[in-house]
DNA sequence: CTTGTCATGTAATAGGTTACATGATTCC
DNA sequence: GGAATCATGTAACCTATTACATGACAAG
């Protein structure tokens, strides 16, 4: 359920409405857990119901908008979840596949269409986090609380970093294998 | 469809039964694209009703073991799909979700526990990984398929080795601000 | 008064996990 | 004959995606 666990650290961090937090999952949290504003909503409704947040109709907003906020159970469970342990969610990357596929079919088989286009998104994503690092983390003082966000972002630097270097030896060894 | 073409790259390697895909699935694709046997078993129907494989049932043998073979339709489909061009799937870390709660938590929110667990299982995947280097790679001449096979393996290498670099970043600041 | 955006959702489907079921064969 | 293991599945559930629906308000 770490979905929950996700939207209640949001939740923290500032009180919102179900299309702020899918907002602003796009561009923080939603980089290591991703949601849609959907399963957000459903979400949502489920900590309610259990009594975890609460949620405000906003006065003079538009439309119907509730603003959520945490609640001291919600804050408890969550502290409860942090100190817990849990299996890494195992990876899944088709890349890997068409690479074993590309070994077994024989040369140019076509593995390179998907190399080169996850070396264009992977540089794309590492040129972002390198903005966010500028933007929220450049050359000053940082709070405990910043430091660990950074080292959240590094993390992703680091990821990106060697997904792109994988697909470029990846590139230059079928170029080198099948020319 | 990634299991699909998961399954028809493992049986063109060597064509076998639902359980012995599981088996090898567990010490080779399944790294990065895991499957139950119950999956599999699921899939394979699938990818007989396509028409991609064919399934024999093994005479002498015990149960009612079946033994999958692909297919030339299967073949195609396969080197149709490896061309192909997909978007990543999403990273899903739980570990992040925590460090970002511990930030927003506080000093000794607990996410220590996980930054230890998670630092033993990946060295533990490190190793593994490295065992089968030395076993299957190391010290003479790979063909086209297998230097393709230590590429993937390679990209597991270096992903354990920077989730263990990570960790430790993460304990060693948790300890330096916390203590 | 229509188009765009804000805001919240529903329904159908896909993909996968967990727990359990079942029968055959081998080993002791 | 009983236990272990081989081999194939079923059923219930969970999480998430995709496509679509609905209503309110704001801007031109």
């Amino acid at each position: 359920m770490s979905l929950a666990h996700a939207l209640l650290t949001s939740l923290l961090e500032k009180p919102c409405s179900g299309l702020d937090l899918a907002r602003r999952f796009q561009r923080s949290i939603g980089f290591f857990w991703p949601a849609s504003h959907q399963l957000i909503y459903k979400e949502l409704g489920k900590l309610e119901s259990l009594g975890w947040v609460v949620s405000v109709a906003e006065e003079g907003a538009r439309g119907r908008k509730r603003v959520y906020q945490v609640l001291p159970t919600g804050r408890t469970e969550l502290l409860r979840w942090v100190a817990d342990t849990e299996e890494p969610t195992p990876l899944r990357d088709a890349l890997m596949v068409r690479l074993r596929a590309e070994a077994v079919l024989g040369a140019n088989s076509g593995a390179v269409n998907d190399l080169n286009y996850r070396l264009a998104t992977h540089k794309q994503k590492l040129a972002l986090y390198q903005e966010i690092e500028q933007r929220d983390f450049a050359g000053r003082e940082l709070s405990r609380a910043e430091q660990l966000q950074y080292l959240v972002l590094q993390s992703g630097l680091v990821a990106e970093a060697s997904q792109i270097e994988l697909c470029e030896k990846g590139l230059a060894l079928l170029n080198k294998l099948d020319s």
